[in-house]
DNA sequence: GTTAGGG
DNA sequence: CCCTAAC
């Protein structure tokens, strides 16, 4: 069975975390400080800061918990905010009093939160044990939601595969921040906590975090939740990894940065999750208690390796967290997230369920036909809404009267479409499993932000707002981002996205030509040594991401013209799929490693290194000629030599992809034959002993 | 861990 | 690119 469902989460997007806040790494790079001016800031600041809500800061290894926290707490409770936040029900709106900054106000939606499972979270899931799943997302709850909400779920962390979701999104508009001073953290009780469970109408504030036992501990890794903030001063808002640590710029001047290395906090479970997410529940939306989910840890992917080391450095309590590491080392060499398995079974008319739950719906099965076409443009359908707020922030322009600036409010981003497979047998909990494999997959997968103005996408990330028109406020109304495949600019640790993919559709080939050749050929051309180079570190050791459309710079000329490029229909490939026909809960996510197709010069190093070396010794010519590839593995090059060969050997115009030059094919021929001769003597030559042995 | 070959 | 047998 098929099911294939689209996924909503409130109104068909992410969750906005209320609270922009910076990375540790962010913190030092003081990229929080940067504000947006129309004036200055160019579009690629504009998606910087708007990705830096959305992707986690490679950089940042997850925080512990600060000194006021206790490390073997899992649980988050920030008392602090009590009685601090207003619910004004009329508006929609939290307004947040806090003794020394002016009041602030939250639109609210819905709620989301997040109950994980817990042996799910420390046993089961890949991501749990790469540091991805860690938690739950915090919940601030009116009294009213409270009551709504399972208890069990929230208070248990233990429980079966409690997702429960008050789907929603977060509007913040403010500059504000939150800080959140006092958390405590409760061990092993996720429940929430309501300082003042009042039924007035206010809003109570409990954070739960990060929902697991010290003997199961998770990574947290301080993953911001998604999104979007609307902070018009556009600060970037990275997510500070520890709730205690977070001190939010309230006016971008002044950052404190705690210099504490939350490194060396070793006991399990311990990042807490900092975000809180506060909602009301639905209005108008009846018994919708339980909606779909997302936790801000699956913002992150796998922290980089000495990222995982993560609070080891004292040694003790090393053991969980070398398990985890080995883990992630495993999870690192398969690479990175890549859709499940190629669509054969494209969507042929999902639709979304009015309330966004996931409704289950047969799929047609009709492998090639072509739903392609429909489920091309699901992915464009990232879109965020996008209102252009005017109302929101408006304290921002104290702070930095010399520049204007340009309100944005992000509504929300939309989940793109998802297509989920398991069989009738499966479980509801394997459903959920399956369903959050799959936005796992495509959150962790790297996501950039695209910006769109009136259905175009704006790709000149040099261009400052007012060049590009994004501050005029007829032009906000037409503004919009989307969610796309992330490359280059994702941290390393989150998935790169097949290059090709970004390079096959959100840009067009020909026009920018794709960037990895470019890199490798002029690398190339700089050394042309000839034989006895490692060719090797001719190529660049990791390519894992390509360079994005944005990265790309282009002669001003014809950027100028092009700043502006219809939005291209995204390629469904980069969803994913889930199989759900699990064969066993943990190789349900091994996922396939991106292709990667082979440049031109990468061909010619291979054929120049097994020209030297011969074919049959694949580790040889992977350190020769790859080393620093690390994505390159020996097998790889033996595949690729044997598409080479085959490449050779057919007629130029069943070649596909990027040309080989004949010459490199000649090559290829050539060697090939040389050493398949050597073999074959070889062969004789320890045949003849035998045979003489035997006669 | 490598190599070879089928899928 | 994956998987796996064989070494």
């Amino acid at each position: 069975m098929v099911l294939q469902k689209r996924l909503d989460y409130g109104f068909n997007g992410y969750q906005v975390p209320p609270t922009p806040r910076a990375t540790r790494s962010a913190r030092r790079r003081g990229s929080f400080k940067k504000k947006v001016g129309e004036n200055q800031m160019c579009a690629f600041d504009l998606l910087a800061i708007v990705a830096g809500n959305l992707l986690l800061d490679k950089e940042s290894p997850p925080s512990s918990s600060d000194t006021s926290a206790d490390k073997d707490h899992c649980m988050v409770v920030n008392d602090n905010v009590k009685n601090e936040w207003q619910y004004d029900e009329k508006n929609m709106k939290i307004q947040v009093h806090d003794q020394g900054s002016p009041a602030r106000s939250f639109f609210v939606s819905e709620l989301v939160s997040l109950g994980n499972e817990r042996n799910h979270c420390s046993k089961e899931s890949l991501y749990a044990q790469n540091g991805l799943n860690s938690g739950l997302a915090c919940t601030v709850a009116t009294s009213e939601c409270a009551e709504r909400i399972d208890s069990e779920m929230l208070v248990n962390s233990k429980s079966k595969n409690e997702i429960g979701t008050f789907a929603g999104k977060l509007h913040v508009g403010s500059s504000g921040h939150w800080e959140f001073d006092d958390c405590k953290l409760e061990h092993e009780t996720g429940k929430v906590i309501n300082d003042e469970p009042d039924k007035s109408g206010k809003v109570q504030c409990g954070t739960v975090a990060n929902v697991c036992s010290s003997e199961d501990p998770v990574v947290w890794d301080g993953k911001p939740h998604a999104l979007v903030s609307s902070d018009s001063s556009a600060k970037v808002p990275l997510c500070g990894n520890n709730i205690s640590h977070s001190s939010y710029p309230s006016n971008g001047d002044d950052v404190s940065v705690d210099g504490r290395d939350d490194d060396e906090n070793s006991s399990g479970c311990t990042h807490p999750s900092t975000t809180k997410e506060f909602f009301r529940p639905a209005p108008r939306v009846g018994d919708r208690r339980i909606r779909k989910v997302l936790a801000s840890k699956y913002w992150k992917v796998a922290p980089r390796l000495n990222d995982v080391t993560l609070s080891n450095t004292d040694g003790a309590d090393s053991k969980p967290l070398c398990h985890k590491r080995k883990n992630y080392y495993k999870y690192q060499k398969s690479e990175r997230l890549y859709p499940f398995k190629k669509r054969k079974h494209f969507a042929c008319g999902s639709q979304l369920n009015s309330e966004g739950w996931i409704s289950n719906e047969f799929v047609c099965h009709s492998p090639k036909k072509g739903c392609n076409g429909d489920a091309a443009g699901s992915c464009s359908k990232m879109h965020a809404a996008i209102g252009a707020s005017s109302s929101v922030a408006g304290q921002h322009s104290s702070f930095r009267p010399r520049h204007s600036h340009v309100k944005l409010r992000i509504k929300s981003f939309m989940v793109p479409e998802l297509f989920i497979e398991v069989p009738e047998s499966a479980t509801v909990g394997l459903l959920k499993r399956t369903v959050m494999e799959a936005v796992t997959a495509i959150l962790g997968g790297g996501l950039r932000v695209g910006v769109l103005l009136q259905g175009k996408k704006v790709w000149d990330d040099d261009k400052t707002l007012v060049q590009t028109g994004i501050c005029q406020n007829n032009q906000l109304d037409a503004l919009g981002f989307s969610l796309e495949p992330n490359s280059s600019r994702a941290p390393p640790s989150l998935c790169p996205v097949d290059s090709s993919f970004l390079i096959d559709t959100a840009q067009p080939v020909s026009r920018y030509p794709p960037a990895p050749s470019v890199v490798h050929q002029t690398t190339y051309a700089a050394s042309p040594e000839p034989h006895g180079t490692n060719l090797g570190n001719l190529i660049e050791s990791d390519h894992d991401s390509a360079p994005s459309p944005t990265d790309m710079s282009f002669d001003k000329s014809t950027t100028d013209s092009k700043a502006l490029v219809p939005v291209p229909e995204m390629n469904i490939e980069a969803l994913a799929v889930v199989p759900a026909h699990l064969k066993s809960k943990r190789s349900a996510i091994v996922q396939r490693r991106i292709r990667r197709p082979f440049s031109v010069a990468e061909v010619e190093a291979l054929v120049q290194a097994v020209e030297k070396l011969g074919t049959g010794r694949w580790r040889d010519v992977k350190l020769r000629a790859f080393d620093n590839a690390k994505h390159r593995t020996y097998v790889d090059l033996k595949d690729k030599w044997k598409t080479l060969v085959h490449t050779a050997r057919i007629s130029p115009q069943q070649r596909r992809g990027e040309p080989v030059p004949q010459e490199l094919l000649d090559r290829v021929l050539t060697a090939h034959a040389y050493w398949s001769q050597q073999q074959a003597k070889q062969q004789l030559k320890q045949q003849q002993p035998e045979t003489c042995l035997l006669l």
